[in-house]
Parts: structure tokens; sequence; C-alpha cells
DNA sequence: CGTGTAAGGAATTCTGACACG
DNA sequence: CGTGTAAGGAATTCTGACACG
């Protein structure tokens, strides 16, 4: 599918720590952990640290521009499970017709 | 030139510790450390600690690989210097060709 | 609700050195 | 030469809480 599979999983290997996630956002580390807390965002722990992936950091970016205009953390939560389940449908289907023609 | 202009950058972004870059490797931080002394890596440095990008995390695998087949490090840097002289050619004979053709 | 901050502790990283070989 | 380790300190991260609004 894609050209190069393995650089492909960079963007989603959790690697990065806080502090660096917060240097390339501009997010605080509070509001970082905050939207963790709201579920907006998924860091793996490595004993107790957080680590996060550069999609991660994308979503952050994502996060602080919708917060800018106004967004509240749980309308934003709720447009990321919407958008999950219209994906999780596409899903369903392709499986569908995959299998019958 | 590519097609995502942006992603290219993860791979060479330096964000990782060297603690993960030790668990991605399987080397030493001590190990680690020591290729930079030997000048065969080259962190960015933010405030003291190490940041290594994926391209490092490649790169000190291939040379994990070559210390294991016996190679010394100083082999390897002449290898590295080496390749860097072919490809400093390749650009000026690229440059060259450009300006006439 | 969303974010700042001070607090105390735990985990990470750093350097220079001694050790072995 | 290449790597391990103990040492002491510095920088990072973590949590729970109080504050403001």
């Amino acid at each position: 599918m894609t050209a190069h599979p393995q650089e492909d999983h960079y963007k989603y290997k959790k690697v990065i720590s806080i502090g660096v996630v917060s240097e390339l956002t501009g997010l605080s580390q509070r509001q970082i952990r905050y939207y963790e807390e709201r579920k907006l965002v998924f860091p793996d722990r490595s004993k107790g640290t957080r680590k996060y992936s550069f999609a991660d950091v994308e979503h952050l970016m994502k996060i602080a521009n919708q917060r800018e205009e106004g967004v509240s953390t749980w309308e934003i939560r709720q447009e990321m499970t919407k958008e999950l389940r219209e994906r999780m449908l596409k899903g369903q289907m392709n499986a569908h017709f995959r299998r019958r023609s």
C-alpha cells in the first residue's frame, strides 16, 4: 500500500517525552496532561513517564486550534468519537463489499 | 519531490531521549554515548540532555551490526566520511550538469 | 471548565573516573 | 579499544492539591 511501510510508523511510534511535545506544540505540560484526562490524547507509559508519537503531536496541534476557537474539550471529544464511528462504519462497508465482489 | 514533505522529517527530527534509543536499538546508554565520542552519531542537545532522530536510531542499528562483525569504531568512522565525500561529489556533479544542460 | 503554580518525590540523564583487557 | 559500573548532581516528569473564575 505505501512505498515505505517502515517509515510510516515513525509517525505512530510513541517515543517523545512530554517536555518535547510541549516545545513542539506550544502547549503547557499542564494542558497536555489535562487533555489526556479528558481523553483527547493517549500517550504510552514507560514506567510512569508519558511517551507521545508525532501523530499525537499533530493531533494536539489541532486541539490547540480548536481550543483557540472556543471549542470545549467535551465538544472536541464528541467530534472525535463521531469520526471514529464513521471510520468504523467505512471499515465495515469495505469488508462487506470486499467479500461479495 | 515527495508526496508528504512534512511527514518526511519525522525521520530526522531530534526528539528521542537516550533511554528510548537504548530500548529501540538494544545498545546500552554507555555504548551510545561512546559512539558519539567517536563521532559516529550527533544528537542535538536540549539543555544538556541528548535528543536523537529515528534516522539516528537506524544508523545506530547499522553500527551495532558492524560492531558485531568486528568492525572498529574507527573503521566505521572512515567508512562514513568516505560515503560523505562521495555524496558531496555527486552533489557537485549534479550542480555542474544542471548548470549546463 | 481550563489552566497556573508550589510541593515533594520518583525516574532520567549527565559527566568524569576507575576497572578490565 | 570498547564497555561496565558506582557516584553525585542536575534536569525531567509525576501526582494531588489549591487557586481563579
